[in-house]
DNA sequence: ATATATGCAAAGGATTTGCACGGTT
DNA sequence: AACCGTGCAAATCCTTTGCATATAT
């Protein structure tokens, strides 16, 4: 899957140049299966490509963010997690949380009465509240196999 | 209703005084409909009660954390932010958030079907994943009313 | 040539820690 | 007397900002 450069028309107004910090950032989300912090980025990046700067990841994130590209989440361990926004109905999952080790794991299952439920009370959400929903956030906190 | 002092035996380990600041701490956290943060809550026990420290703020909220009588919520503007968390089933929610103004509606309605569909999904998760599931988190992002 | 992106260092803000004091048990 | 809770100051950690340099268009 190409990144934002084979699509410029459609990010003008993000930004106006698509430079290799920012393809590597958005490449390592869009790979890994954890839930990365800027700071964890930024120590894998420097492996395979010293240089980079602490501040070109937060503001990357930012702009990746900006751009729907990945997800932020701040899952109560003191700082934020990115994770790469997938396209696709599968890719949506949502989290659970050890609340001991910090274990994080996506779940993809049951996922279709949840959202069906999310669907609906987005819907009361606006007749009520006339509240625009964009995006939901559900999340369960617990003791894992390991921590149990 | 009463605070710790009444049941003592019942918090043993936690604490081993019930002392004015916490006393004040909880009282304001079940008073308010706010979600406030640390220095918020410092900011108005200031007010009535001088001589109260930041860090004691901190140190309390912990400790009503791990006693269960409050929640913590990391709503993603950078500080953790505490809700007195009531007994009743009543008095269980989720929330909404702007993601312009940062305004937090606790939303009552529509519980039911959530909280039947939470129910079952722990129950998937403690199947699937052994995962014992004692808390979750639901919200909404998007516009409020005012800023659309 | 001009505007944009980057990296470093410094600043900012939230939270935690070290420590001496003061009040309870 | 021993212990626990408190407040202050300092330290720590994450994130943002200012600014000079480098790079793309």
């Amino acid at each position: 899957m190409p990144g934002p450069h084979k699509w410029r028309h459609r990010y003008q107004g993000y930004f106006s140049r698509w430079t290799a910090p920012r393809e590597a950032i958005l490449e390592l989300l869009r790979q890994t299966s954890k839930h990365m912090s800027a700071k964890e980025i930024y120590a894998t990046l420097y492996t395979i490509y010293p240089g980079i700067g602490l501040t070109t990841v937060y503001r990357t994130l930012d702009l990746l963010v900006r751009m729907g590209f990945i997800n932020r989440f701040a899952f109560g361990d003191g700082q934020n997690r990115y994770e790469f926004k997938s396209g696709e109905k599968k890719g949506h999952h949502h989290h659970i949380i050890c609340t001991k080790c910090g274990k994080i794991i996506d779940y993809h299952d049951f996922l279709e009465e949840e959202l069906e439920l999310v669907k609906q009370t987005e819907e009361n959400l606006a007749k009520k509240y006339n509240f625009k929903a964009s995006g939901h956030n559900i999340e369960f906190y617990g003791l894992c196999e390991k921590c149990q």
